[in-house]
Parts: C-alpha cells; sequence; structure tokens
DNA sequence: GCCTGTGAACCATTTCACAGCC
DNA sequence: GGCTGTGAAATGGTTCACAGGC
C-alpha cells in the first residue's frame, strides 16, 4: 500500500496527526530559551495534553527519548518538522480578499511555521493589481497559470461562492482545502478539505456552557489535560 | 464515569454535539426553500455525514423523525436549537481589535446563528472609542464592569497577550472562550476554551497532502461521507 | 415499500500500569 | 531513581444490519 522512499513505515493515527502542530509549538519556546532536554511530563502541560498520551504519541514517530532523561528538544523538533513534512515551505493560495481574507494575508505566523503565501485571489477588478501586505492582488485566471506542485488553498470567500472557488482550484490540480467559509465543500475523494467556522465553534461552547458540563477542554481534537 | 452521576439524563456524546451545528447549518436552506420533510439520506449527503451515524445523532436528541417518511424539517431545527442552547441569543465579546478582530467583528454570521456581538475590547487608547462595524470600542475596564452571564469570549489578540487576557476573563466570570491566538491557554478547570489555529491546520493538511494520503475528509471532526 | 431507530459488531483512541533502560 | 516506550484494558465513536412503524 505504502510506496515510502525513507522511512515512514509507520501509520502514524490521525488524532497524534492533529497534535503533533501543537508540541512543535509548545516546543518552540523551549528552544528559543535554551531548554536542551525535556520530559513529557513538562512537555505535556506545556501542550495541555495528558503525559502518557504524549509519549504515546511521540513513540509512533520512533524511540527519541531517552529513559530516565526525557527528549532531546532540538530533535524532536526536527523530527516533528520532517514528519508533517515542513522542511521545505508550503505556497499558500489565498483566495476571497474580504474582511478575513485580509486579516488572513497579514498572519504573520506563516512564515515562522513552514509557509509562504504565494497567491492572493480575488475577482473583483477593484481589488486585483493592489498590494496587500506586500503582495500583489491576482486574479483566478492568473492564479491558475502559474499554480505550481504542494499548494494549499484557503477559501476565505462568501458561503455563497466557496462551493465554485473550490470546484475550480480542484479542476486545476489542488488538493489540500481550508476552507473558512460557512458550509460543507463538496469535493472529489481525493481532495481533503479542512473547515474552519465560527459559529460552528461558538455554538459548541454555547452547549457545554448552557449544560454546566463545562469541563476544561482544550479544543479541536486531542485529549484533555485539566487544569 | 461521569463526574455528576445524577443529572446525566441524556447524555449526548461529544462527537455528536460537535456535528450537530453543522446539520442545523444544512437544515437551513431547506428551510428557506419550503422543503418541509427530508430523509437521512439526504440530509447526510447535505452535511458531508452517512445518514446511519446522522441517524444515530438525532436519535440522542429523541425521536423526532417518522419511520417511513423522513424528519420534519422545521421540527428538527427546532429541536436542535433547542438542544444547542440557542432560543435566547448569546453574547460575544471579541478581545482584539487588530486585522483578525475586525475581520470578526465584520462577520455576519453571528445574528443570524445565535449569537450578538456586545463588546468589542481593545487596550490600545487609539482604537477605544471608535467604532467598528457599528459597535464602540471599549476598553477591558468597561468590559469587566458591564459584561453579563451567558457570554463567550472570542480571543483576538497577539499571542503574547493571550494568556493574561484569558486570566482576565475567567476573574471576571467568563466561562467559555474561543481562542485564535496561536498557543495552549491555560485555565481553570470550569472553564471551557476552544482553539481556531490557522498554522496547526495547514500543518494537518501538510501532512496528509505529503503522504498521498488524501483521503476526502471533512474536517473538524466527524465521520467522513466520500463523494 | 420505505425510512427511522437502535442493538451489536467493529474500530480508533485514550488511559493504565509497568517493564526496560539510562 | 527517574522517565520513556508499550502491551493490555477501558473507553468512546462509527458502521452494520435489521426490527419496527408508517
Amino acid at each position: 500500500m505504502s510506496t515510502d522512499p525513507i522511512s515512514a513505515r509507520r501509520e502514524i493515527p490521525d488524532a497524534t496527526v492533529a497534535r503533533l502542530p501543537v508540541y512543535l509549538r509548545a516546543l518552540h519556546p523551549l528552544i528559543s530559551s535554551g531548554v536542551e532536554v525535556v520530559s513529557s511530563e513538562e512537555l505535556a502541560k506545556l501542550a495541555g495534553v495528558r503525559s502518557a498520551g504524549l509519549r504515546k504519541d511521540l513513540s509512533y514517530l520512533g524511540s527519541y527519548g531517552v529513559r530516565g532523561v526525557g527528549y532531546d528538544v532540538e530533535r524532536l523538533t526536527t523530527e516533528i518538522t520532517r514528519q508533517l513534512g515542513l522542511q521545505q515551505p508550503w505556497s499558500v493560495a489565498i483566495i476571497g480578499m474580504g474582511n478575513l481574507g485580509h486579516a488572513l494575508a497579514a498572519y504573520s505566523g506563516f512564515e515562522t511555521r513552514g509557509f509562504e503565501v504565494q497567491w492572493l485571489v480575488d475577482h473583483d477588478p477593484e481589488i486585483v493589481g493592489t498590494e496587500i501586505s506586500g503582495i500583489r492582488v491576482v486574479d483566478f485566471q492568473e492564479f491558475a497559470a502559474t499554480v505550481t506542485d504542494q499548494v494549499i488553498v484557503v477559501v476565505a470567500t462568501p458561503p455563497a461562492a466557496a462551493q465554485s472557488v473550490a470546484d475550480a482550484v480542484v479542476a486545476v490540480g489542488v488538493r489540500s482545502i481550508l476552507n473558512f467559509a460557512p458550509g460543507v465543500l463538496s469535493v472529489p475523494g481525493h481532495t481533503q478539505v479542512r473547515r474552519v467556522d465560527l459559529a460552528t465553534e461558538l455554538q459548541i461552547l454555547a452547549f457545554h456552557e448552557q449544560r454546566g458540563k463545562s469541563e476544561s477542554r482544550v479544543a479541536g481534537d486531542g485529549f484533555g489535560a485539566g487544569r
């Protein structure tokens, strides 16, 4: 089934994959402050998970800890980065330059996290050609003509336009979409879509607050950790 | 193993709760177009899930379908709305009026989905007092002085400020936080936090694209549905 | 006949607990 | 002694398949 060039023989569970970025983020300040070794207990606290869960997650990547000592911060960072495929940066195209598109374009977290915004796309002739955050806005034609491999498309259009944008980018060969527009996108089976929806998140919070069920939960997915 | 055994009347699984907003959204166009009855098959397709899963989810709410017929669109909408606690609107406070805060303030999905932005909060004196999307920006003091019950706080500050903002709102009695700032917030056990993080989402997409593992997945959580 | 509601089987994930190693 | 790595148990979630009711 897998035709893996290098390692990656191991099947990493989806739930673990979803937490790796959190670990990566938690490791960053440790590197910056010169910490060389971290225990599963400490890192788990920083990442908001339980130590047993963290150890199990990391065990899927291989044995990068030292018993009785902990994990080498730098090596662990390298390894997670490699596993996520973030050694070489990924190109990002943001489609839809409304309020949200603007905000996403200005988001500084891209470059530091292995992504590079390479296209800002809109169909409004008033906006096309202008510069936002130092990047020239292009129309869809130009995006389609210059799009390369290893690209992730961020859909930040109004809901009504989202599906046709999705169809268009899929037609151009894009296989990964992050959808900020409300609603479910219908795409062919080999395309991945992740959805980020403000109203959904608020509604889930509302449900739990309404019931006094407010147990601490660090969202998205992941084994909760108290406190 | 519930913490409070007695009030655990009808326990709706977390995974189901996370999908109810999606169903609600899928029902909306049906109502608008006057459809009165929908089958689990049809609604599942609209929501991007499998029909068996949809039926199981809805069964936790009670028996609101009719065998041989389907679900009454209006009644189902009412019931999900009720379960999510969205009959009376929730107040939302957005803290941090940078690019993202602006975009969120302008987001039109709030009102139609049971939420009302009641406070825009920033600490920059240049911004406090100005109007954004028709709402006056206040400082934290004024927010703290006027905050009511049933409020959800959206944290849209830079990462460095997020934890202290969280501490401050928790101190004021807030128990539900939607965090857009990268990083994990540490809060007391009775507070719920959901996290929305662009970089995390992109990294998960990168992982899957890197492996040819691009199977269609409707993100967040939820049983996937092909097509 | 058709479509819901649901026990039972199946599968994924989390937690436990401890063996193994520094 | 301390901390990782991991089988095994427990939990939670999804899918199956069909009984039940219109």
